[in-house]
DNA sequence: ACCCCTATCTATAAACG
DNA sequence: TCGTTTATAGATAGGGG
């Protein structure tokens, strides 16, 4: 029983450090579901620590892949927004663009590889970026990794929540770390991969935009 | 005075789902600085709520950036490992590149690229990278534009975290919070942006591979 | 290692300025 | 809309099984 001041501090103690990350954790996750049901925020979190084997993902795998991929999703569409403003460099299609979330990125991408691809002259003449920041071709593959892997090759509009979510299911369960990592990477590889490693925790939180769905 | 024991629901009222908001926020953050402190565990936290105009980074957005940074580093060392493991498909140089960290990545890349498009390769010469991984400078962008951004030309190994964050102090204060987003983003442009909306709040936490900064 | 217990500390809802 | 207060609900360290 706290009989004694929490001191804050480094818990030298092996076990009981390990108790008390198990224990702290467990309530930093209660706090998080408190927030999120009664502010409407979106959160999730993944955790890799040297107290656990496996990395962990709250509220769940699933969850933590949407929240991310909304994330992703706003923030590219708010530098679309951005980038539009400034200088309306590309055509129209572009706003087209703007609706459909993730996957525009990968057909921007995969755009300007065959452009790149069918000329050199085209891929250093044709700055599609401002600020000189030209892009590169066989890069499509490197920037959108996990994207490609994960969407079906149709490819549908994202537009919701939902379709995202879908899109999410349809990963092999065995490749699921493996997506959420190549979200955060940047990296082209898609070998499969069941167990990560590691030491470290990490959370998201995010507003619901739809707050009424639980409560 | 908490005379109502807390009803686990979505506060209707706006103005007090704000302020529950905020203050519970802030108690999350409390308890993810006794966690760190206590556990050793590296954290941060990356914030954006309709209650909130700005995105937020706790405990600091350098610090966001070097948790992420690591966090990447481990989980493409760990997928390197699990590749090489399953097929030796590199040679003898991949273990090398093992010990470098984040920057491995993109030579890699730039290696792949040079090999399926060696005409585009020829032509952005200008070997800024070491072991002869003639990057075009560009595809590398485009593979990690945050960390290619953030990096001196020069490129050091990345081996140990001092180095992550001297790096990550040369950002331009204006340019953080577009380094963070492309470092989730997988994105290629880096078209400056300095404000970034949204409705969502993200956390991450990792393990201090030194435990003894500042405990 | 794990769960349960409980005294004690901590977070915070509501009230108030 | 804020900060401050305060009583109460909630979190948890240390212990025992």
């Amino acid at each position: 029983m706290i009989r004694t001041k929490v001191k804050l501090a480094y818990i030298t103690n092996d076990s009981s450090r390990k108790a008390t990350y198990k224990k702290r954790k467990k309530g930093l996750m209660k706090k998080m579901s408190e927030l999120s049901t009664c502010c409407g925020i979106d959160a999730c979190a993944i955790m890799y620590s040297p107290y656990e084997s496996q990395t962990e993902f709250w509220p769940s795998l699933l969850r933590v892949e949407q929240v991310l991929s909304k994330f992703k999703m706003i923030l590219e569409m708010e530098k679309r927004k951005n980038m539009m403003n400034q200088e309306c460099f590309l055509s129209q299609r572009t706003i087209k663009f703007e609706l459909w979330g993730i996957n525009d990125l990968n057909l921007l991408l995969d755009e300007k590889i065959s452009n790149v691809d069918k000329s050199i002259d085209a891929f250093t003449m044709t700055p599609l970026y401002p600020q000189g920041a030209s892009s590169s071709s066989s890069s499509s593959m490197v920037a959108l990794p996990p994207i490609t892997m994960v969407m079906p090759k149709a490819m549908p509009k994202i537009g919701t929540e939902e379709i995202v979510q879908s899109d999410v299911n349809n990963i092999d369960p065995m490749n699921r770390q493996q997506w959420i990592m190549e979200l955060m990477n940047n990296s082209n590889n898609s070998s499969p991969q069941t167990h990560v490693g590691g030491n470290k925790m990490m959370f998201q939180f995010g507003h619901n935009i739809n707050p009424n769905n639980g409560h």
